[in-house]
DNA sequence: GTATTATTGCAACATAATTGCATTAATAAA
DNA sequence: TTTATTAATGCAATTATGTTGCAATAATAC
């Protein structure tokens, strides 16, 4: 299965690029509203999410968002142990720099983390 | 508006008191299936809730948790900053003891914390 | 035992996400 | 450039999850 390059597609990822952060499926869906179908979006995301594009990020409140994987992640290495972040006034989700460190009990073995501050950003303060 | 005990209650307050640790909605709804309709547990737990008896946590797989407030959590101080841990093993839900700490950046201000990691526990390993 | 009203079950509704399928259009090949 | 292949799309229907309205039921207070 080839991918192809569609309007769609370039629609969001430029998307994605130019919001500098994580955007959450329903502020993708508001901004392409009538450009294409609501199923289209959920595509699009998935095929990025496939090829290594964008990666999901579960948020603290359920919903999901979709970041450029350069944005602040080793692809290579997959390393997703930072903390992420969540704006309550302005709504911006971005990943801090700061790994998350965590001392399990005795026998336990991690396989994934996923860390949610939520507050105020340095703008909202 | 007062409450009353109910066998709807009691079964679903034993089944959390038994379990030791947080259930999901999904494996309540199947220990109770047949026993009360699906409207009740929704309502039941929704009530636990207010009244503090339980607490709703939302799993890094986007599935909420329901967890005795005393099992690990100081309900007067609402102190929810640890980690919480899922096992993909038995799939048991638990709070560690670890609290989380997070240095923000610049200007950044902290509301609340959520952390999950995902792993193996003692047990399953 | 009787009255009050919280709780329940059922049906209908709401919302988010997925699937099937015919149509459209991006790419490769002639 | 034209044609063939099949990925991608739009639409309708379906699934999953949670909520609401309302009449019937049953827990508590009197």
């Amino acid at each position: 299965m080839k991918r192809r390059n569609t309007p769609a597609k370039s629609t969001i990822l430029s998307l994605l690029k130019n919001a500098g952060n994580a955007l959450s499926q329903e502020m993708i869906e508001a901004e392409v509203k009538g450009e294409m179908d609501r199923v289209t979006i959920y595509r699009v995301l998935n095929s990025f999410c496939e090829d290594g594009v964008t990666h999901r990020i579960l948020s603290d409140e359920g919903k999901y968002y979709f970041a450029l994987c350069m944005d602040c992640h080793d692809h290579e290495h997959h390393t997703h142990d930072h903390f992420h972040f969540r704006c309550v006034g302005c709504q911006k989700v971005e990943c801090l720099e700061e790994q998350v460190t965590v001392q399990l009990p005795q026998g336990y073995r991690k396989e994934s983390i996923s860390s949610w501050v939520t507050g105020y950003c340095a703008a909202c303060s």
